[in-house]
DNA sequence: TAGATTGTTAATCGATTAACAATC
DNA sequence: TAGATTGTTAATCGATTAACAATC
């Protein structure tokens, strides 16, 4: 693989193609092609063989490509080819729905740590994750060195924990707070904002 | 307001900047600029400036913007300066999560309506919504001039349920479940996939 | 071989940024 | 008035699409 800078905006294509190529498979399909995948996703098939072909040669001329070998390149390329366990913080409703999220495990993720600061809550068992105290965050997602986390704290608390996150020398963090947070520039946030998708289609009524 | 189309992208920022506004009303600010709000959503001026000059002259040579006004007209031009009903389809994790969610109402959306097929949960009481069985879904949305849902399902089911609410007359719809649907051209989808954003941040790690 | 589909280059399209006159 | 910041035009940048030779 050569080393060009690969734009963040394909990048983030790829997991959708992922997504579309699991689900052939799951149907029993064994290959696929651009015109195919396209749409599925609702993209080009010139941009698909675009995006696919900055990261190698993965398709046969006349044929299309393998799904199943597809999706290992991608995955490979995403850096999902693994597990990355990953911390919950704020064990609200959207922490524990995450943290019950079936969806993460075969896509490259498991929820192995659980915080929150109230006190009802810390101690309690979700699935079979102790709750923790907020306060042992740091030291503990130091030690087991994770490099992913999800807040899911109200947005006044979510500056102060994702501070404490980079402290613990957390790299990705997925933000449910409305809020938008500053952090180095070597750490990656992205954010989950349903109420910000349902005003951008209102739009549209 | 002239009639040319508006970008979609563009559309997309607004709910950012509203945000943002809201954030900063609430810090007690009454005047931002186009380099202040900028920062915030980390967005370079000119573009801020430019996205808000195509619905009008909101802003003040020399002063900046003033909070309130700029709220009020970017909720009118994004038809959130009312209450939208909101239908959720499947009371799982998900679907349990939105119901509660504080962060709906403020934001021009309110949970009215709760769906499920399993036995066990039809009748059961979140918050103050009744789950309902989604035999009667269709006729329930129908009657209430709904327009707007949650799929909160599983994939296999979500195809399935989005053209009920089709039929139903729902014209945006908001889609946690992992796969794209197919719809009618005059009706939205967006798509909430929390692992899709964390492989994303992977690539980088 | 004939048909299909890739990988890639060039052309097009659209979005972002820079610059600045207008004006509060 | 002097300083600040908008709204807008023109320039730049980057992403998407179209086209096609290569080849399975």
């Amino acid at each position: 693989m050569t080393t060009k800078k690969i734009p963040d905006i394909i990048i983030g294509r790829l997991p959708l193609y992922l997504r579309a190529l699991a689900r052939m498979e799951a149907e029993g399909a064994i290959v696929t092609s651009s015109k195919a995948l396209g749409d599925w996703v609702g993209i080009s098939a010139a941009q698909i063989r675009k995006d696919i072909s900055q990261f190698g040669e993965f398709g046969k001329q006349g044929t299309g490509y393998n799904i199943k070998f597809l999706s290992e390149k991608l995955k490979e390329i995403l850096k999902i080819d693994r597990v990355w366990d990953v911390a919950i913080v704020g064990m609200g409703d959207i922490g524990r729905g995450l943290s019950h999220y079936e969806g993460f495990l075969e896509r490259g993720f498991r929820a192995t740590l659980a915080f929150d600061n109230n006190p009802e809550v810390i101690g309690s068992t979700i699935r079979n994750l102790t709750v923790q105290d907020i306060s042992e965050m740091v030291s503990t997602i130091s030690k087991k060195e994770i490099k992913v986390a999800i807040i899911a704290v109200p947005a006044d608390n979510a500056q102060e924990v994702a501070e404490k996150l980079v402290k613990a020398g957390i790299k990705s963090i997925l933000n449910y707070a409305t809020i938008i947070i500053n952090v180095p520039e070597d750490v990656r946030v992205q954010y989950i904002d349903p109420a910000a998708h349902l005003q951008w289609m209102t739009y549209y009524l």
